[in-house]
DNA sequence: GTCTATAAATCGATAGAC
DNA sequence: GTCTATCGATTTATAGAC
């Protein structure tokens, strides 16, 4: 047991600070509407001291959704490994939903979006979001193959398609009307992204 | 038949050529990327002359999500007026989906976002959103009571669902993909969207 | 009405004292 | 490492000549 400094425990402890502030603040505003002030004004520190702790504004955009994507593992591997792969993935669009409930989810970068392509040079990032498409992907192909899956949608229309509704706008709307509890509408989403709109026969 | 002014037709010309040219970059780079400057140059104006026709950046968006809303409503007046509700449905729903494609629409201003703010207090555009949303609720309802909908969500989450899906990321990420050819592309959200992600019995 | 030029405000990033 | 103060660039919006 090597005893860590003080200093490098400060040091943990206040970048730990300002990732947190800066999940919070992507997923309220936006990466593009986020300003490195407020960042600055809501962990406390000064602008200044900001910027030792990380080079750019991307950087911190990054470090924070490399966290993220680390949480999203992280529950991942807490799941049982022989499960159903279709209640495999309901659970982890579960899990997305109540990240997202509890404002700690950021809207995915679009396609056109500026952090979109700080990220795709981001190695740390990619590497993280490689690994949990592979690790959902597997789920995908076994769900497919036991028949519990639609087989008449590619796997990669699956994949995208969870990603998307791990951030869809609909649950902030519902959440916004106040006329719901949160697992309610947390069981309307699940019901409306794996059965569909249409009635089931 | 009264004869319109040249000068007015130059007027009008030249507000359609703005709106239009607006409808493209909101879609492109969303409100807040989009600059004013942008605009100009790519209607081919002034700065200057743009604040001559429209008094702000946001009554800009204003008026090019307005005619959004009216090519919709006038879409859903084109459908036969006694068809099956879920047809209608999945054909507003198809139409959107090609608009998309086509780079012509802008993605739903999101709760935080700083254009939601100044069309919610956009009369014209809340009168014409309200009645998208009316036109849209009767089918919900009659789908609903002749078992064509599903009956477990409420007819708001299938309305929201419905308008997130007209923006949803996952289109413009499947054909920035190149693989598959744009019909597909919409056969595929649209099954996603109306049968959801498991298999059907 | 259109243009050039610029005002006023904001943002990302940095210098320099402590 | 943290702070205050500021730079340089960008953006919305406007003034004033034509």
């Amino acid at each position: 047991m090597t005893r860590v400094p003080l200093k490098e425990q400060m040091h943990r402890v206040r970048e730990d600070a300002i990732v947190s502030s800066v999940i919070r603040l992507l997923a309220d505003k936006g990466y593009d509407l986020m300003t490195v002030d407020e960042v600055a004004a809501d962990v406390g520190i000064a602008k200044a001291s900001l910027y030792k702790h990380f080079g750019s504004k991307e950087e911190l955009a990054a470090s924070a959704m490399v966290t993220l994507l680390d949480r999203a593992l992280a529950f991942v591997a807490s799941l049982p490994r022989e499960g159903d792969p279709l209640l495999q993935l309901q659970a982890v669009a579960r899990w997305a939903m109540q990240v997202q409930l509890a404002g700690e989810m950021p809207s995915l970068p679009s396609q056109n979006s500026s952090l979109r392509a700080a990220l795709m040079s981001h190695r740390v990032y990619l590497d993280r979001l490689i690994e949990l498409s592979e690790r959902l992907g597997n789920w995908i192909s076994a769900g497919q193959a036991n028949g519990s899956l639609a087989r008449s949608l590619p796997p990669e229309v699956i994949l995208y398609t969870l990603f998307a509704r791990a951030c869809d706008p609909v649950l902030a709307t519902l959440k916004l009307s106040g006329q719901y509890p949160d697992e309610q509408i947390i069981e309307w989403l699940l019901l409306s992204t794996f059965s569909g709109l249409s009635a089931r026969p």
